[in-house]
DNA sequence: CAAGCACTATACCGTGCGGTATACTGCTCC
DNA sequence: GGAGCAGTATACCGCACGGTATAGTGCTTG
């Protein structure tokens, strides 16, 4: 593997376990044993191999879900398969899942809260977009259906990052019939 | 105002704007205008003042949280209760229940998260134990459904933040609905 | 008045931060 | 074969970090 590559390896083991602020760039140069001057010749910045880091490791989850929440006239469905791409990948990129939620919910004002901002807003509108699609005459509501729906994902996600579930297909069919029908059905 | 209210007033404001691992003793103490050592005349560590911080404004959601998730043989009417506090709450204390939303998906390694973990596990088991109390014949589904209520509840206070939605009696009622009986209904 | 204590400021500690100037490697391409 | 460039290391920059030793304040209590 070129240095590139275990750069960005190290930095998402170490930013996913203690965050942005509190791991530096000698500790991520040192774990993936180069010095800094490669890293900045890489990413030319702190902020910049997060940039990197965030966008390589999420477009082919955002690939992922535009298939998924391509609507055809039948919303279970597509909720079912957008939670399938969820579960897939969290169960395959723990790691990059668990710094995507640690970024989603940063300070306002921290860089990294900036830097996954498009991520965030990205995500949410195919999923807005596929809710309005398949209930246009509730208009309103699409949003934070996209959210309420994008937030019990997660929760069920980090549900099997303690050990406690395990993301199957029977779990994945529980998450969305609770969402659409709630826990009183 | 005493210097050691002023110093958790000014840190709370810096903490939830940027992050812990962002903002400096030195800072926190300036903004408060006084000096280093009598931050740690009072708090001992930066780690005490987030503690310290934490609890003291924890204490009173967890007071009519408890209160709130009472069972006395209506769910629903819990449920209705439960959200009012954290709607009440989130609207008085926006900043500290921004601090509780990052300090809580901080990363598992980090200082942060280990501040914040009892919080987090003390106010899902209260309302773990409304869910057991009310749904008995439904074993091993009531940590999850206590993740997924106290989600729930997040995600609108996250919008009402984002200014998209007010935290009103009518939105109260509609998340305590989503969750019993989902959006197809 | 004097002893003691809670509180605060000046000044400092060692360490690590993000970032860079410089120079050396080896490789490609004329 | 030499020019140029991507990639890498040594050594360094100024700065801020978390934390503390010391020395005062003023206020309470005998």
């Amino acid at each position: 593997m070129d240095n590139r590559t275990v750069l960005l390896d190290r930095a998402l083991e170490l930013l996913a376990a203690r965050g942005y602020d509190a791991v530096g760039v000698q500790e991520i140069a040192a774990a993936a044993e180069v010095t800094k001057p490669t890293l900045y010749h890489y990413f030319g910045s702190k902020r910049g191999l997060l940039d990197t880091l965030l966008a390589e490791r999420f477009a082919p989850l955002h690939t992922d879900l535009c298939t998924a929440a391509a609507y055809q006239g039948d919303l279970p469905l597509n909720l079912y398969q957008v939670a399938g791409v969820y579960f897939d990948f969290a169960r395959e990129n723990g790691q990059f899942y668990g710094l995507l939620m640690t970024v989603r919910h940063a300070p306002p004002h921290s860089e990294a809260y900036q830097a996954a901002l498009h991520l965030e807003r990205r995500q949410i509108a195919v999923l807005e977009s596929l809710f309005t699609q398949a209930l246009p005459h509730m208009e309103g509501r699409h949003h934070r259906y996209a959210l309420t729906f994008l937030g019990m994902i997660n929760v069920y996600i980090t549900l099997a990052v303690g050990g406690d579930i395990a993301l199957d297909h029977e779990v994945q069919h529980q998450a969305v019939h609770q969402f659409m029908y709630g826990v009183f059905s």
